[in-house]
DNA sequence: GAGTTTTGTAACGGAGCGTTACAGGACCGG
DNA sequence: CCGGTCCTGTAACGCTCCGTTACAAAACTC
């Protein structure tokens, strides 16, 4: 049980990882940093973390996607770093599960007051939530974020494309609450809906036909006419 | 039900308040506007929020007085606006309570993006917020809201629709009390009535037919002539 | 009881939704 | 790079829902 919060900087920038390394060690921070997702990775592997400061711009996978993914498997806090001239749209970072986001350049002294606001928030909710957090389940099924696999209550795979997936995570992960299509895009595609957009309907009718026994009267994501979807099944985390 | 978050704008520039209640209305909120103090807490008075869009810079008290005001009497996430990009104004407020911050001149998408995420951390703590808990039970009837079912006192499904489940649960979480046409609507539709609007009356009728034992001599729900509908059973949650 | 206001409900039509078909795009093995 | 396969967004069709309107019934006034 080490006392200092654990931080992970990922950033392709050596000058940000070193600055900033070292005044958050001045603060009292245990510091590791990542250039790419796949030192992050080797990282997340063997230490445990209680915050992720993650850049937005990185060669390889961006910041965009591992926040999605990260959040897919893990509720570690999630502090987002974005240039100034980027696209702001792309802010939507937040959407997909970043707990606060801030841009570059930044002063030190602000990251430091974002970071101990976004621990303290995060020491309310379960911290016995490590990195892989567990698989979900719900009436017998099993849904499994970190090997992204579904089974049903027999114990069979059920084979979900990775858009059919990543839908059921955003429902399932907000069972018993109408998510707006608007909503659920920004959930699973990360943009925003335009005037005639059905892609949420359709993909939600091709993922009723694998999952609902009777389609035609879904049980678990049912319909809120002019509201969006509900996932109907109390979930449980393991 | 109430369906989705209230935010109240509290900005003295009256385009900032058109323009960007427009933009949350259109992506799901429910939206009240005010130019000044007094005028935020008239709206507090009666209203129930989940978030408050301030403005750093106002006629009268200013955004910071009033932040530590609200902080002193309530936990309401605020997210504050400022029209300069100082550090020092940032940290003041987050200090002071504030849960995020946004510099003038923003993309609505940005802040769409801020309060969403600021919705989704109070979630945990003070629950106005949505995950619909508890059966509402009355005479043998169950209201099951998560699952968006109605079961009779024989425990057998009654087919509602979205309009007539709306309904029925701004009823039944209110009952007992007479509750205006216009409260009706702002609690199914979040919007205001029209000159001659007679959805409700409509609605309730087809709400009658399906529930009453005698829809011509209703029970359940009865008519307050120039007042409005009250539900007169006593309601159970558990 | 006549006149006025308010409410109930049938009927119509526009809007929301489920589903299918199709086509462009992503991915993959060569 | 190419051709095939799988995935997913868009368009289109038909069904259901619900807001509006219209008119009749009920409630209230004097």
């Amino acid at each position: 049980m080490d006392a200092s919060p654990h931080i992970l900087i990922v950033d392709d920038d050596r000058e940000i990882r070193d600055l900033t390394g070292r005044y958050l060690r001045k603060h009292g921070f245990r510091v590791d940093s990542a250039a790419d997702a796949k030192a992050m990775d080797r990282l997340l592997r063997d230490g445990r973390f209680d915050l992720i400061v993650l850049d937005l711009m990185l060669p390889g996978e961006d910041g965009l996607s591992i926040c999605r993914r990260l959040r897919a498997s893990t509720r570690i806090p999630i502090l987002m770093l974005t240039a100034v001239a980027e696209d702001t749209d792309r802010i939507i970072g937040l959407e997909i599960g970043a707990d606060d986001y801030l841009t570059k350049p930044f002063n030190p002294r602000e990251l430091l007051a974002r970071i101990r606001a976004v621990l303290r928030r995060a020491e309310g909710a379960d911290s016995t939530a490590d990195p892989v957090e567990g698989v979900l389940t719900f009436s017998g099924w099993r849904l499994d974020p970190a090997r992204r696999e579904l089974r049903d209550p027999q114990g069979v795979l059920v084979e979900l494309t990775a858009g059919e997936f990543g839908l059921l995570m955003a429902l399932v992960e907000r069972p018993r609450r109408v998510l707006s299509r608007d909503r659920l895009l920004d959930l699973t595609k990360g943009r925003d809906a335009q005037p005639f957009d059905r892609s949420i309907d359709v993909q939600v009718s091709r993922l009723r036909r694998k999952i609902e026994p009777d389609p035609k009267n879904p049980d678990m994501i049912k319909t809120v006419r002019s509201g969006g979807y509900i996932f109907t099944l109390p979930v449980e985390r393991r």
